[in-house]
DNA sequence: CAGTGGTCTAGACCACACT
DNA sequence: GTGTGGTCTAGACCACTGC
C-alpha cells in the first residue's frame, strides 16, 4: 500500500488507477493546489453528495454498502463510514442496521412532516388528526422582486404561487402562501395539489425530483389583515404567528419560499435548543 | 489482552483491577442483568457525564486527554473518542485541537447567548448592540401550581421570580418573567442580577453551579395585556411573540421556566430546520 | 520539542434483517 | 447463512498549540 494516506501531500499525480483492482473505481485522492487541506472523509462526503444531486440514487433508494463504496473510492471502510455518519446526521441519508443505508425522503420518513413544528397544546388535544387542506389558488406569475431575490431568481422569472388553508376539525388554523421557481416546477397545478395526499415535499420529490434538505425560518407575531382574518375566521388585528420559511435543496439552492400564518390559541410552535 | 471486548457477555466478575497498571482505574466494563445491552462508548459517555454532574470538572475546565481517560476507563482511545464526540455535539464539551477538551460554558462560549434566537431584521440593523437590561423585580414566593409542576416541584416549594425588560437603543423590546427553584438559587437577589453583566446563564454557573444544557420552547402569538403593553410601550392588543422556555441542567432536570414577550416589528425569532 | 486532538487504516467480532 | 450496519481495538501518522 503506497497511497491512501491521512494527509494531502503525496497522492495525486500518479495512481489515478491502481495496478490491482479492475475498472469501476473513482480515485478519491483529489488534488488541492496547496493549502486547501480537507480530510479524506470530507472529500468522500462530497462525492456521495454529488451522486445524490445527480440522482444516481433516488429518495428511498438504498445506496451501496460501506464496503462497496470504500472499494469504489479506494479508501478504507472506516473513512466511508465517517462520511456517511455526517450525511446521516444531516438527514440526507438514513442508516438501517442489517438492511443498508438509504436516501432520506419526505415520503415515508418515519416521522413525517419533518419541517412542521406546530403542535397542538397539551391542554387541547383536539385538532390532532391530519389537517384538512383546501387549495385556494395556484397560479403562475412574474414574481415580486423580494420573492425573486430570496429564491435567487431574476425579477422577471416565472414563479408558481400557491395559497392554501389548513383546518383541524373544521376550524381553519393555518394560511400558507408558497412561492416556487417556475422552471423546476413546470406542470404544478391546482389539480396536482388537490388530488395529492401526504406531505407536499414528498410530492415535490416524486413529481419534480426536488428534495428539500434544510430550511431557515423567521418567526414574528403579526396582526391579521382583512384577507387573513377572513380566511382564518378571526377579527382583523387578531395576533397570528408569521412563519417565513426558505427551504433549500442540495447544495444550498433555495427552492421554496413559504409564508405561514398560524392561529395559536390552541397550538404552538415547538422548538428544541441545544 | 483478555477483556475489553465489543459485546457485553464476557467481562465483569473478574478483573475489577488488572494485574498490570496501578491504581486510579475505574473499570468501565459494567454489569447489565441480561438484555440491557448498551455499547461501551455509551457507558463511557455516562461516566463522563456523571463526572460533569458531580463537578469533577467545572465549566471552562480542561478534562483529561483521550488517552488518560482511556486508561482510566480501561478502554481504547477510539472508544473514548466516540463518547466525547457525542458529548461535544450535545454541546456539553468543546474540543480544541492542540489544546484539549473543555467543559462547555455559557461564559465565553465563542458564540455567547446560545439560547437567544431573536435577531434584528436585516432591514433594521438598529438595535444590534447589547441590550440594556432593567430588572423590574426579584422576589421569592410559593409558586403557582402550573409553574411548580413544570419545574418538578411540589406546590408549596419556594420559588424565585424575576421580571425584567430588555431594550435596544432605548426602546423596550422584550419582557421576561423567569421562575427558578428556590433551593439551588438561594441568595439570588435583585442586586446580584443588576450588578452582573454578561449572560444570565453564565452567572448561574459561577454563582450557583447550575449549568443549563438544553431547553425546549413553545412559541405563540398573543395580544399584549395591560401589563405588558405598559412595560413594552405598545397598545393593549398589540401582537407579541410569546416564548415559553423550559431549561434543563444535566440529567434532564428542569431548572428554569422563562416566559418572554417579544416585540417583533424589527426583530424575528430565527430557526434552522434540518 | 512534547502534548493534544484529528485522520486513516486493518481486522475482528456483534447485532440485526432477510431469505 | 449471508449481507448489512454497529462496535471495538491497536497502531500509525498528521495538524495545531504552546513551551
Amino acid at each position: 500500500m503506497a497511497s491512501a494516506h491521512p494527509s494531502q501531500p503525496d497522492l495525486s499525480p500518479e495512481d489515478p488507477r491502481a495496478p490491482a483492482d479492475a475498472a469501476g473505481t473513482e480515485s478519491a485522492a483529489l488534488l488541492q493546489p496547496t493549502p486547501a487541506f480537507s480530510p479524506l472523509y470530507q472529500q468522500i462526503k462530497s462525492l456521495i453528495l454529488r451522486s445524490l444531486q445527480a440522482g444516481e440514487w433516488k429518495p428511498g433508494d438504498m445506496i451501496p454498502s460501506e464496503f462497496d463504496l470504500a472499494a469504489r473510492f479506494r479508501v478504507s471502510q472506516g473513512t466511508v463510514r465517517k462520511a456517511i455518519d455526517e450525511l446521516a446526521t444531516d438527514n440526507l441519508l438514513v442508516r438501517r442496521q442489517g438492511k443498508g443505508t438509504f436516501v432520506a425522503t419526505h415520503a415515508e420518513q418515519h416521522i413525517q412532516y419533518r419541517f412542521l413544528r406546530v403542535l397542538p397544546d397539551a391542554s387541547a388535544p383536539e385538532a390532532q388528526g391530519p389537517a384538512e387542506r383546501r387549495i385556494i389558488e395556484c397560479r403562475r406569475l412574474r414574481g415580486p422582486a423580494e420573492v425573486a431575490r430570496q429564491l435567487d431568481l431574476k425579477g422577471g422569472d416565472s414563479l408558481v404561487q400557491v395559497r392554501r388553508v389548513l383546518s383541524f376539525s373544521g376550524t381553519p388554523a393555518i394560511l400558507e402562501d408558497i412561492w416556487l421557481p417556475g422552471t423546476p416546477f413546470k406542470g404544478l397545478s391546482l389539480e396536482t395539489l388537490s388530488s395529492d395526499k401526504g406531505p407536499m415535499y414528498a410530492l415535490f420529490e416524486t413529481q419534480f425530483g426536488v428534495r428539500m434538505v434544510r430550511a431557515t425560518e423567521k418567526i414574528k407575531a403579526v396582526a391579521a389583515d382583512a384577507d387573513a382574518a377572513a380566511l382564518l375566521g378571526v377579527e382583523v388585528g387578531h395576533p397570528l404567528l408569521s412563519v417565513e420559511r426558505l427551504a433549500y435543496t442540495y447544495n444550498d439552492v433555495p427552492m421554496e419560499l413559504r409564508r405561514g400564518l398560524y392561529r395559536t390559541e390552541t397550538r404552538h410552535y415547538h422548538n428544541e435548543l441545544n
